[in-house]
DNA sequence: TAGATTGTTAATCGATTAACAATC
DNA sequence: TAGATTGTTAATCGATTAACAATC
């Protein structure tokens, strides 16, 4: 029942602005309050200042010429517009390995996310205990209706279970899902918009040399031999 | 000390002839030799048919007008452009749960990959198996040199880990890395392609509504309510 | 004021889509 | 031959880059 308020930006465009996001909270908290220019938001991101500026016209901040963006408020608009609290909830799906491995490799809430349910497709995970949380069973996901406030999943279930989760997930409210399990083409719910992360494809696409690239993804490389102690 | 022949097409390409190829994999399976026409591609992946007969021209296989491709060879060209083996080897590197939870979620195996050697950065975690696979330490791979014929690598590792683990693999000779762990700006060793797959970024961008789409990565999604068992 | 950086418009580039003739 | 689908060229679309005047 949420309404779209404005007309979403282009995906590659919504796609950095999380990542200013992002990187604004990591150095907003080194040094709390200042400004912040194009050009070093550029820096810290591999990107060209005047693609900056224009991602950041699509959010309505105000830069000030020659000073750059007050580095609160230009993070302050973006979490709006991205439509994010400052503890986003998030849920999670996958066998309960992955859910614990996940902790450490993807710290969410130093990236102001939080998860707050996990769910595994697997009976031996039910009960177990990730961090804070409790696996849940997958069918509970699907009978139990709204999970409190999220609306977003980060599905990682075996190939198997996708489209179960995805059916599960769309009772659930569940709108948005990232998806970390390699499938071809599931079954789309409708209302739901899913991200595939491809792992077999990207790996692939990796071999034939360097310089690759996703878009999730940026990426870049140089040629020349690297210097090892060998 | 790999040769780069032919000059590798757009990156968005060479992502979309990695996904031909895991289709193939699939469907061939099925149905062991037979002709496949751009459109059927083009329907199984949600692309128009153009961008499939576009992307094939790339890879210089020859189609039969009124008839398609022939799968088999073009499956093989693809292999071939892109440089695969037919069990192309990679290693992983990350904590012993999410190299175990990735085993169940991410068959490689399935897609035409195999995996050759774990490493972990935590001390706890060496010596464990997982699947047939034994666990070594991060630092083995540092001093090792060279894995066996593999140029590839999976980095799940934690954040902190980051910048210590793309060292020991390029000093063991991976040129290729796909990043799941999140980090702004990791230190790029020279020669190496770097894929990242940025979680927080991704889910970020889910969440102010439907019909996102990353690159590695395309959507789908629909308006309207969905339709659920509640 | 001078220096720096923004906001904005125009130019370039690349990728996708459309159109259609060539061909099995 | 007729039908279908490829290969290829042109048209469109969007995103990135460049240029520069406006402004703090």
């Amino acid at each position: 029942m949420k309404i779209q308020g404005h007309k979403r930006a282009p995906e590659t465009v919504m796609l950095r602005l999380s990542r200013y996001h992002c990187l604004l909270g990591e150095i907003g908290g080194e040094r709390p309050s200042r400004r912040i220019t194009s050009r070093e938001l550029a820096d810290a991101l591999g990107l060209s200042e005047e693609t900056v500026r224009h991602d950041l016209k699509h959010v309505g901040v105000e830069g000030r010429p020659g000073a750059g963006y007050d580095m609160q408020e230009l993070r302050d608009a973006l979490q709006d517009y991205l439509e994010l609290g400052p503890n986003h909830p998030f849920i999670a799906v996958g066998n309960g390995d992955i859910l614990r491995g996940l902790e450490v490799t993807f710290p969410s809430r130093d990236f102001g996310l939080q998860p707050v349910a996990y769910f595994s497709d697997r009976a031996q995970d039910v009960g177990m205990r990730v961090g804070e949380i409790e696996v849940q069973s997958l069918d509970s996901l699907g009978s139990g209706g709204v999970i409190a406030g999220s609306s977003l999943a980060l599905v990682a279930c075996a190939p198997e279970a996708v489209d179960v989760t995805l059916d599960a997930l769309s009772c659930a409210g569940i709108t948005g899902v990232l998806m970390l399990t390699p499938v071809l083409r599931p079954a789309h719910p409708e209302g739901m918009g899913i991200t595939y992360f491809r792992l077999p494809c990207a790996l692939k696409a990796l071999v034939s040399g360097p310089i690759p690239v996703a878009l999730t993804a940026e990426s870049a490389a140089c040629e020349g031999p690297h210097g090892c102690s060998e």
